[in-house]
DNA sequence: GGCACACTACACCGTGCAGTGTAGTGCTGT
DNA sequence: ACAGCACTACACTGCACGGTGTAGTGTGCC
């Protein structure tokens, strides 16, 4: 009689207050615990709601995690796009290469304060991480391969317009990628202990090797 | 009555194949299905070994968790130094820029294929990153460190030569590492698809790159 | 034969937790 | 006044798992 399409089983809307609320505790202690390590009465006291209604939103543990991925999944993409944006767009007249490296720079240390200091962002990839060989390719995949798709796409036009020196775009923003935001990650997984200054000091050296392994000479 | 000095309780020695079983099936265990998704019967199963004795071994899960770390990280310690003494040593008669490049490539691919490829290694990565947030540092850090200090020792050594151009050997190492470890690693996290081919490519793409930042010119 | 030891097989305990069912409360619109 | 809804509080089930205790078996050593 419900009429139950797809895996759904009839959740509730709800309110957006608390709906936020249950995804932003759940968050919060998953990344710190771990997800086993945290029980839904624990998630449910920490958004200050009943663990009825945590039921009631979200099904059950596993689709509150996923709810929780493509909340943190959604906003990092539309970071990466509203730094590419800001820092590398068509319009931004970079002409030379100095100007490129300082755009980069503004651009990495933008996201990368962004991302690794705070710890929506973070807490994807740590949780993904957790995850990585129990969850069957969950969708951070998508995200980080959307969000170096569109970096691709500008290192590709700075090359065309003879800035870069490469024949493999791709490539260079893997490149890029792993001097920077990898690295930073990498040097600082611990939200709560990310240094700005730590972070920025990684971007603009990052950004300086990246420059000089593929700016054209 | 036990004189149980530290936290050491009593544990047997035993033999060294059923120890080395039972770390093997943990591991193996652990990083498909994350730690806490399996249970001490499913390791003594798998390890063809009576749960008790999996106690008398190790204790507890948490410390059996440590000794496959610790396993780990010791061999892959020494795996680090091989490697590099295979390629990079000083009577390896190194003097020019691509018999330096040369050696990186080589150096990478081997360390690449050896801990990126084969699954002990692996293993030590995937479960730390699992537990990151839940294990007060843990003792990779120690090991990666090793390994670092080793490579930055090696950079140093090829800047006094006058083939490398950086004052910042340590960043040097790290930008290498970046570009050639942790993107593989990054690329290809499940030790089960590691693509060897693949990996060798990320190496040479990174060695090359690496060069491009770092090379005397 | 008899002791010591490594090990197994198995039963067992306690507990924590995912998930459910339900009674009850307050709010809103009619 | 009443129905409908969102939500809470709470009790409860079932189960999986960490860890322990122990009786019994095989082996080597004296």
């Amino acid at each position: 009689m419900k009429s139950a399409v797809s895996t759904e089983k009839t959740l509730r809307e709800g309110s957006l207050a608390k709906r936020t609320a249950i995804l932003a505790a759940a968050r919060e202690l998953f990344v710190r615990h771990g997800v086993d390590g945290v029980s839904m009465d624990a998630v449910a006291a920490r958004a200050a709601v009943s663990k009825r209604t945590v039921y009631d939103y979200f099904g059950d543990k596993r689709r509150l995690f996923l709810a929780i991925l493509a909340d943190a999944s959604e906003s990092m993409i539309a970071s990466v796009r509203r730094a590419l944006d800001e820092h590398l767009a068509d319009g931004a007249g970079i002409t030379t290469v100095p100007q490129l490296e300082k755009a980069l720079t503004a651009f990495a240390i933008d996201l990368g304060t962004t991302i690794v200091g705070s710890a929506d962002y973070a807490a994807a990839f740590a949780l993904v991480a957790q995850q990585r060989m129990q969850t069957p390719a969950t969708e951070d995949d998508v995200v980080t391969t959307a969000a170096e798709e569109a970096l691709v796409e500008r290192v590709a036009h700075f090359a065309d317009a003879g800035l870069l020196d490469t024949e493999n775009p791709p490539l260079a923003a893997a490149h890029f990628g792993a001097l920077t935001i990898l690295l930073a990650y990498n040097d600082q997984p611990d939200p709560a202990t990310a240094d700005p200054d730590r972070v920025r000091q990684t971007m603009i050296d990052g950004v300086h090797a990246f420059i000089r392994a593929y700016a054209t000479r």
